[in-house]
DNA sequence: AAAGCTATTATTAGCGT
DNA sequence: TACGCTAATAATAGCTT
């Protein structure tokens, strides 16, 4: 309704967004306001205003809608307080206290305060800060990360060690396979015995070559997972 | 907005008012909807009558947010439940359901998951992390420290430009001042001149050796500065 | 009463500053 | 950037059916 029609659909320029935003939002306020008066009805409305750009943590914004919403009840609220055929005021007070609650220090502010923090731990939102604050925050940041670190460095060391314990299995059972592979190999006539036999053969016969291999195996498995780590390490840097 | 103007307030005649609010009513939902469109964002609007409660939340993106918003709407609605001359049971249930349908993403839980995520930022609570979510929070804090630093530069040179120029003020003030003892301590005979004329004299004498002073200070001043800034950098690391 | 009509007011899209 | 302006569209008050 303007000097141009237009579709009802996402305005793409960021900016124009934000003036319509603005503009439309009051008016919606003031429809609101006026069908609640009018019709002596009570309105309900929260606009959660995404203000900020495209990056992610809705929680300030919605605090601040959500704010913005107790706000609006409270008005609601005050105003029922003064019509006169609607007289509880035993209830009346306890929803105020509630509304302040969420107002002063209650789950809203909560969320926004963290919802701040997140952000400018991200990295976002730091424009108005001090020296001193962002020093701070660059403090935490390297704690943090400090930490992340170490706690990766475990994991990948953890990680390794996985590997090599799986290693060092398949080695065992490599060898075995081998030994067997060696046994047929050698002598033929043994090929049809009982598996329990064999097996029993095997475990015994490989288990001097298996801990000799494991040995060796053991070193270079550890050659391995260093090279290994390396390579870990890299895809996830 | 039509035949006649009309103020804003109550309409008395019950039927008129009743018109007005069906009418005003679509109007308002349809305005909050375009809002919601238009400028991508949560909206959510209730309207209480004495005949029905209708709601709308045109995007389910914030859920959480929604929830409160329905579960304080659900406290009004208990609230004109409980009160005597607003008797609306049926609508009672459509509302409750869609409360139902959006609890189990409490706000709760947003809080505990932003919670969460500002405690592994700081390198707390990250026992259990995967090594792949290690690695994406090491990036996270990477990046923010990244620009939590580059904010600090900025501020760091803001400071020291602000420093330099005062610096800088002071310095010439120093020089004019300098010059003026001297002017004083040489020649006696000249200190009861008229003022314009001293003032011609000195600016003139002064501007070989003030710009001199300046000269060299300015070079000092640099070197100062690059100190300062050194030394202003320090305690902040 | 509910639905449709239209004269009129209200809102606002694009522009200019 | 964030205002104010105004042509143009959108909503709607009172009426009719």
């Amino acid at each position: 309704m303007a000097r141009e029609k237009i579709k009802i659909r996402k305005i793409e320029n960021t900016a124009a967004r934000q003036v319509t935003f603005s503009k439309r939002r009051r008016g919606l306020f003031k429809k609101a306001q006026e069908l609640a008066i009018l019709c002596d009805v009570d309105v309900g409305l929260i606009v959660f205003s995404s203000t900020e750009s495209s990056t992610t943590s809705p929680a300030p914004a919605s605090a601040d809608a959500i704010l913005f919403f107790f706000q609006s009840m409270k008005e609601i609220v005050e105003k029922y307080n003064i019509c006169p055929n609607n007289v509880r005021k035993p209830e009346q007070p306890s929803l105020e206290l509630q509304l302040e609650s969420v107002k002063h220090d209650s789950l809203g502010k909560e969320i926004a305060e963290t919802g701040q923090q997140l952000k400018q731990l991200k990295g976002e939102d730091i424009q108005d800060l001090t020296l001193k604050e962002l020093v701070q925050l660059e403090k935490t940041l390297e704690k943090g990360l400090c930490r992340v670190l170490e706690k990766k460095g475990q994991k990948i060391m953890e990680e390794i060690s996985g590997l090599q314990q799986k290693g060092a299995k398949l080695m065992e059972e490599n060898a075995l396979l081998k030994q067997q592979v060696m046994e047929m190999t050698k002598g033929k006539e043994q090929l049809a015995l009982p598996k329990s036999v064999s097996i029993f053969h095997d475990d015994r016969q490989s288990s001097g070559s298996i801990t000799s291999a494991s040995n060796s195996g053991d070193t270079q498995d550890c050659d391995d997972s260093s090279d290994t780590s390396l390579k870990l390490g890299l895809p996830f840097n």
